[in-house]
Formats: C-alpha cells, structure tokens, sequence
DNA sequence: ATCTATTCATAACC
DNA sequence: TGGTTATGAATAGAT
C-alpha cells in the first residue's frame, strides 16, 4: 500500500516499525469495528505492540464477556467431541459460561436436525446428517409399529374375551328363561321383579376374567382412546415395511 | 470500498451480510496477520458471527498465551475498579440449575432425533418425531442437491473452458507446423526439432486462465477431491427426488 | 501530523 | 462459494 509494494516482514526501521504499528494499528480497530456493525458480529480483538503495550477492541459486549464465550467455545468443543460431563465446580462463572456454550452448540445442533441453517454445512456435513436422519427414522418407524402390534394384539384379546363374556351371559339369561317358565307363575315373576336387577349387574362390573391383572379396565379405556388416532397412522405407514 | 461508499450500518440484506461477512473476516484476519508480522505485534483476533460460529486468529504464540497475557493485564484493572463482585451466589445457583436443566432438556431432545430412548415416548410423539424427520430430511435432501447440481455445472463450464482452449491450442499448433512447413527446408526443420519441444510446454503449464488467481491450482485439486466422493453420493440419493 | 502516489480491499454483480 | 471490476480506502514514504 502506498508507495511500493510492501514485504510481509518484519520491518527492521525502529521508527518505520512504530508509525506502521500505530498507523495500522488504527486501521485494524476500524475494520474490527465495522464488521462488527456491518454483519451484526461479535469482534475481540488484543494486541500488544512490540515493546508490550495491550491495545484492545471488543465489541459493545465488552472484553470480558466475548472471551468467556470464547472459552466456553473451546471448551463445548472438547466435550463434544470427545469425555463427558466433568467434576470440578471450582469456578461458577466458568461453569456458567460453560453451560451457555454447550446450549448454543446443541441448539445449533438442534436447528441441524430440524432441517435449519443447513446453509452453513458442507456437502460431506450434509450427507452424514442425512444418514443419522434416515438411521432415526427407521428406528422410530420401527418403534411405531411394534407399539401399533402390540395394541392391535390387545385388542384382538379384549375382543375374544368380550364375546366369550357375551355368549356366558346369553346362556345364563336362556336359563333363566327356562328356570322362570318351568318353575314360576307370571306373579311371582313379576314379584320377583325389582329383585331380578340386582341378580344381573354383578356380573357386569365384577367379572372374573377381567378381574385377573388389577387395573386393565383403566388401561383399556386409554387403549381405547389411543385407537382412534392408531388406525389412520398405522394405514399411513403401511407402506414404509 | 467497491462500487458505491459504505455506511456503518448494520446489513439488513441476509445474503449480503454473509457475503460481507466472509469477505471482511477475510480481510481482517489478513490485516490482523500483516501487522503481526511487520511490526513484530502480539495479536489475538476472536469473532462470532451473527450465527454464533466462531471464528480466530491469533500470533503463532497460540490464543490461549494471548488471552493469559491480556488476563493478566485486565486482572490490575479489575483491581482499580475495585471488586465489584459478582452477582449474588444465589442467582447464581438458580441460573445454573436453570441451564442444567435446559441441557438435559436439549439432550434427551437430541437422543430422540438420534431414534435413541424411543421408549419413553408414546405413540403420538412417535408420529410427530416421525413427521419432523422426514420434514427435516426433504430439507436436507433439497439443499444436498443443490450443492451437487452448482457442482455439476461448475464442472461443466469447466469443462468447456478447458475443451475451448484446447482447441485453440491445437489450432496454434497446425498453424505453427504450417508456417514451419512453408519457410523451412527439411533440415532446417531438423535442426528446430529440439526446439519444437519448447514450443509446446509452456503452453501447457504456463496456461492463461489457470494461471490467474495465484493459486488456483490448489483450490483445482479441492474440487476435484471433493468430486470424487460427489458422484457415489449423487447417483445414491437420485432416487429420492 | 499531513500529503500524495500507490497499492489494497471490497461492494456490486456474475 | 469463487471470480471480476470499478471505486473508495488504507497506507508507505516523504514533508
């Protein structure tokens, strides 16, 4: 810049040294500035001239907070990478900055799977979230359907014991029937009227087979429910196995 | 800068600001570079983008020497402002748990886009994961291939360019051997036969439009690397579309 | 510090 | 993301 071309080297001129140091010193804030300002970045930036001087730039934020992000960063990195949760609680400020980095890396992370910013990744990036994706996908359909067979097969018994249930209690009625006519006259059926209700009920809400395994009633009331939802899902997906 | 002067001002176009973004760090971190060498400085330069990923520079002596260094230097400050201490240890504690929760929130999330702990959910949250994926997929999907068909014709124009020079190169050449032919008794063309060979070779690797742009030939050989895991990826996903 | 001839960086456009 | 170009900026060297 300027008159002639410049060498990356160091200049060996003392003074020369110091007015470019000062002079681009100068020159390098600004820039951090605008950047900053421009692409809504967050900028750090120290330097120590020669004779060790700091001169430093940070973006409003201040210093202090963008290196502990900074540290975090790194640090979220590590443990991202590779061990896991650590034990020294010595310092509750790094710890809490800590903690902050690694949410943003698995909110980014998050974003990732959700199908967001994919601008920022490269093909090879892409391609392996893609495979986790599929691998996922696979196992929740797996899931899905096994939950779906299960219930199904549920049901299935349920029904079986329902109509066993409703062919018991047919016969029992038929023989009541042919009790009544063999051994009673027409008043005392009608005497034995109001009590004839209280012969029936007991077998309604009190019945041996259902009794076994406590509180299935409960349960298949929710399986119920849930069946309403499970038929048009599990015709969906039909196709996927 | 460039066509048109700037304002400090935030960029509101998105692409803009990327573009901006990328270029300016550029920039800056060559600045930053620069005066670290000419002026025998110490720097350390950190920047987030707007996104949250990080980028730095810093002097050979490594960031984290750096950031020590200026540790140590902010740390006489502190002592001037006096300790204002930090929040009270409380608040501490509730943020922290506060964050420890948002992370196991954020984790047992992501176990779940991984298809991992399925078991804990029940049908209905199956089905959304399940449609979330696909949804996420499509997305990845879509934008894969667009990386891959940007790649495809950036080869094919380079092919182009290539095939054209080519045969101007081989046009050169006949005229060449025709001059050759129409000046020159066969024995002077003998003696020029050792000559011949340099007329071809500088022609090859001393090529004008690879030869702008310094070093072009790397970034030549980036794409062809990357290329050669694009095509199997490519004729995979086909397929999907 | 200021000036000026140059080289650089980069905004807009592909 | 990379390349090109027209222009505004930065700056080396001189004052």
């Amino acid at each position: 810049m300027g008159r002639g071309r410049v060498q990356l080297k160091r200049i060996e001129n003392k003074i020369n040294r110091q007015v470019t140091f000062s002079k681009r010193r100068n020159g390098l804030f600004k820039k951090a500035h605008e950047i900053s300002v421009l692409c809504d970045a967050e900028v750090a930036l120290i330097v120590f001239s020669h004779k060790g001087k700091l001169f430093e730039y940070a973006t409003d934020s201040c210093m202090e907070k963008i290196l502990e992000r900074h540290e975090s960063y790194a640090y979220a990195e590590r443990q991202l990478a590779g061990g896991h949760d650590h034990e020294s609680q010595e310092n509750w400020t790094i710890e809490y900055s800590r903690l902050k980095a690694k949410i943003e890396l698995l909110q980014r992370n998050h974003r990732h799977y959700m199908g967001e910013d994919l601008g920022s990744m490269s093909l090879k990036e892409l391609h392996s979230l893609e495979q986790q994706l599929d691998t996922s996908i696979k196992l929740i359909r797996t899931r899905k359907n096994q939950l779906m067979y299960e219930s199904i097969a549920e049901l299935q018994k349920k029904e079986k014991v329902i109509q066993e249930e409703n062919s018991m209690l047919e016969k029992k009625i038929k023989a009541a029937a042919a009790a009544r006519h063999s051994h009673m006259t027409w008043e005392q059926q009608n005497l034995g009227g109001p009590n004839s209700a209280y012969l029936l009920p007991p077998t309604l809400h009190h019945h041996p087979t259902l009794h076994i395994g406590g509180n299935y009633r409960e349960q298949g009331a929710e399986r119920n429910e849930l069946d309403l939802t499970l038929e048009p899902l599990y015709s969906c997906n039909l196709g996927c196995f």
